[in-house]
DNA sequence: GGACTTGAACTTTTT
DNA sequence: GTTCAAGTCC
């Protein structure tokens, strides 16, 4: 029994060994997170508290899912198999399939992914005529996911204008095309499951009992129809414990609600929180700086790392003349760490944005250096096996739309828009899917056949009647094959195969058709389940686990985003500049910085021992050359863990620094105490743009007009001269970002 | 149906 | 500067 315990430090063994209590456990960056979960886990099996089947375990990851039993079965020589130990929505799928009839869905019902659920609005926007500048695709998208993460159903929304209106209409649309096609989306999986527990008393009750243990990952990370879920799914006797930092949540966009963290408290009457503190990742003086740097946010519960490690290296920090020496700049430094004995593996080059790997990828590419890009396409994203998943799924379940539109001329049958027009039409009449109006089709067809005797047989292989004997009989033949030889079986019949084949550029996209049947394997020999529903629920639930090219040594290119949870021994983080990190967009947003330098906290802790900071005086953006200051987050760091690589710049960017925090803080006390329209037009900050001969003289407050976009006002600018822009909030337009080079904007 | 042009937009991302 | 979608032409 101790040997589980074996090196644990007094605040994880006191978390582990907790009594039947909910408890919050705030675990730093490299404390030890997963330890504590996976330890505290086995433990509880270990003696005797709970069986593995009580034991509800939830990640928001497949992989930080799938470590965990790995961790589990390491610690105990137990079965995982049918342990709830899982995503969110990989969870609420098992419980959804396990009551489909009480859920009200179809056995067979298929998972939309993000780009699925935009193709079904699309779709719909289009049959309703609905004017998409107006409602755009992905906004109607971003509305149902926002209402269902609200626990609303359309008719639930508040229909506050007609704008609102229309998107309820919308939404109530979805919705129904949806149940005619027995699909549903991420947000609906979480949904329906919350209605089912809400609505079935005897199934809630049952699993309330059941799951005596519960335990949450990353909870910080929860959102609110999340922690309702985890609510409905516990009561007194439940002991839930979440690990959690709130120092590391950056996922606000997308619904992460910190709050949660208060609630929980309070919801569930916890006592005492238990900080995990002490550092195993990183040496002192970068947890120095990220210390520092977080204290600047002044929401949140606070703690503080520390190391019994010694400082170690200083963090370096490099001014480059653009984006192009700052990228030459690592390629030099990780060449030499490497001839140092350091592993292309264990260093990462980190960013704020995907665009800016371009430049980054050029230089290691010509410098021949091996690098790995995340973030990729993934692998069921690829656009060859969306189209075999197409398939599967018609076969599963006939009447996904969705999956019929994608293949149905893919490979060309001769399938034009006019008969698709025709089905779509034909369908609607009948309120039923498309896939039963091809079917009507080719029925009426081969009965007038019989009557007029006219036997063509090239006929029944073309057009929508040739598609309908082709799904037909792959259906039967599969009947009773197992998973991979399904697979295999459609691909060649599909006509995929010969179409990949025949590509000229098809290669790869043949062996990643051939990886599906390897993928089909390993679904099948570690699930233990060959049901074609199951293994499509688990393409469209980990749709990013199958990635290639792992195994070979290279440089880890990634955003700050897809670093969190992982760790090197030498991390470059580049492009620090004010615009970029933080982002400009943050700007607006109400804790828009906050959440940034929380981002900026999760990159500086990924380093063990070595840091690079850098940023570029001038860069590409947007096909334009950008000068933005360096990041106010740089100067956050405390100088005595800097250590400045080019000395003769130290003073100027310090400067630049401090300009652009003072030109902010008189802007965020003028906004706060004034309305815009009340600004001080005297404010001391003003950038001068020399244009032909005309010489301007502009400021934040300062009133403008623009040749298109009307009279506005002045509230924001970046970089100097003739690459300075101005931010200007107009009066109709809206608030943009301006060159002043090409604006043509005359103060007024 | 496929090759081409044009125009707008343009964080972060898992499920 | 690059991508992605919609429109145009053969």
């Amino acid at each position: 029994m101790s040997s589980l315990f074996s090196g644990l430090n007094p605040e994880q063994l006191e978390a582990v060994t907790l009594p039947h209590l909910s408890a919050l456990v705030l675990a730093g960056a490299g404390s030890g997170k997963t330890r504590v979960l996976t330890t505290r886990i086995a433990h509880l099996i270990q003696s005797n508290f709970a069986s593995p089947h009580e034991i509800l375990a939830v990640t928001f990851t497949n992989k930080a899912a799938k470590e965990m039993l790995t961790r589990i079965s390491t610690l105990l020589p137990i079965n995982t198999q049918g342990m709830w130990v899982g995503t969110f929505h990989g969870l609420c799928n098992r419980m959804l399939r396990a009551h489909c009839q009480d859920a009200g869905l179809s056995r067979t019902f298929q998972i939309l992914d993000s780009a699925d659920q935009l193709s079904v609005v699309r779709r719909i926007l289009k049959k309703l005529g609905v004017d998409d500048e107006k409602f755009p695709p992905r906004q109607v998208q971003w509305f149902i996911n926002n209402a269902k993460e609200e626990g609303l159903r359309a008719s639930k929304v508040d229909a506050r204008d007609d704008f609102t209106r229309k998107l309820i209409e919308l939404y109530v649309v979805y919705e129904q095309q949806c149940e005619r096609e027995s699909v549903v989306d991420f947000a609906e999986l979480l949904l329906r499951s919350y209605e089912l527990l809400i609505n079935q008393e005897i199934i809630r009750e049952h699993y309330r009992k059941r799951f005596s243990h519960v335990l949450v990952d990353e909870f910080q990370d929860t959102s609110r129809l999340q922690y309702k879920w985890l609510k409905l799914l516990t009561n007194e006797k439940s002991a839930v414990f979440v690990v959690g930092d709130d120092d590391q949540s950056i996922y606000a966009f997308r619904g992460a609600n910190t709050g949660n963290m208060k609630d929980f408290e309070r919801d569930f009457h916890v006592s005492k929180i238990i900080k995990l503190e002490q550092n195993y990742r990183s040496h002192g003086n970068i947890l120095n700086a990220a210390n520092t740097l977080i204290c600047n946010n002044k929401s949140r519960i606070g703690k503080n790392l520390w190391t019994a490690e010694g400082d170690g290296e200083p963090l370096r920090v490099y001014s480059a003349q653009n984006d192009l020496d700052e990228a030459t700049f690592i390629c030099n430094e990780v060449r030499s760490l490497q001839t140092k004995g350091v592993m292309l593996s264990q260093m990462a080059v980190l960013y704020r944005s995907n665009a800016q790997s371009r430049v980054l990828e050029h230089a290691f590419f010509n410098a021949s250096l091996a690098y790995r890009v995340y973030g990729g396409t993934r692998f069921f994203d690829r656009q060859e096996i969306k189209h075999a998943l197409a398939y599967l799924r018609i076969i599963a379940n006939p009447d996904d739309d969705n999956a019929l539109l994608r293949i149905i001329n893919f490979p060309v049958r001769g399938i034009g828009t006019r008969s698709l027009e025709q089905l779509q039409i034909e369908a609607a009449s009948q309120g039923g899917s498309l896939w039963a109006a091809a079917l009507s089709k080719f029925q009426s067809a081969m009965s007038s056949k019989l009557l007029s005797k006219n036997n063509e047989s090239n006929r029944s292989k073309k057009g929508i009647e040739g598609f309908v004997t082709l799904i037909q009989t792959i259906r039967q033949s599969c009947a009773k094959l197992p998973l991979p030889e399904i697979i295999q079986l459609m691909l060649k019949d599909s006509g995929l195969v010969a179409y990949y084949h025949a590509e000229r550029e098809g290669a790869d996209r043949l062996e990643n058709l051939y990886e599906l049947i390897n993928a089909a394997n390993s679904f099948v020999y570690e699930i233990e389940d060959d049901s074609l529903t199951e293994f499509l629920a688990h393409a469209s639930l980990e749709a990013g686990e199958h990635q290639t090219g792992i195994g070979s040594d290279a440089l880890q290119l990634m955003t700050v985003h897809s670093a969190k949870g992982l760790e090197f021994h030498s991390v470059f983080l580049s492009g620090l500049e004010e615009g970029l990190f933080p982002h400009e967009r943050s700007y607006n947003e109400i804790g828009g910085l906050e959440e940034e330098r929380r981002l900026m906290y999760v990159a500086l802790t990924r380093a063990r021992q070595l840091l690079y900071l850098s940023f570029a005086q001038a860069r590409m953006l947007h096909g334009q050359i950008c000068r933005n200051s360096p990041s106010r987050f740089l100067q956050e760091i405390p100088d005595n863990v800097l250590k400045w690589l080019q000395p003769l710049q130290v003073q100027g960017a310090k400067q630049q620094v401090s300009k652009i925090k003072r030109a902010e803080n008189e802007f965020e006390n003028t906004i706060s105490s004034t309305s815009i329209e009340e600004l001080d037009l005297g404010t001391q900050t003003r950038v001068l743009s020399t244009k032909n001969q005309e010489i301007f003289q502009w400021y934040i407050g300062q009133n403008v007009v623009h040749v298109k976009f009307g009279i506005g006002i002045i509230i924001n600018y970046e970089g100097s001269n003739a690459d300075a822009r101005v931010q200007v909030k107009f009066n109709r337009a809206g608030t943009k970002w301006l060159s002043l080079e090409y604006a043509k904007l005359l103060p007024i």
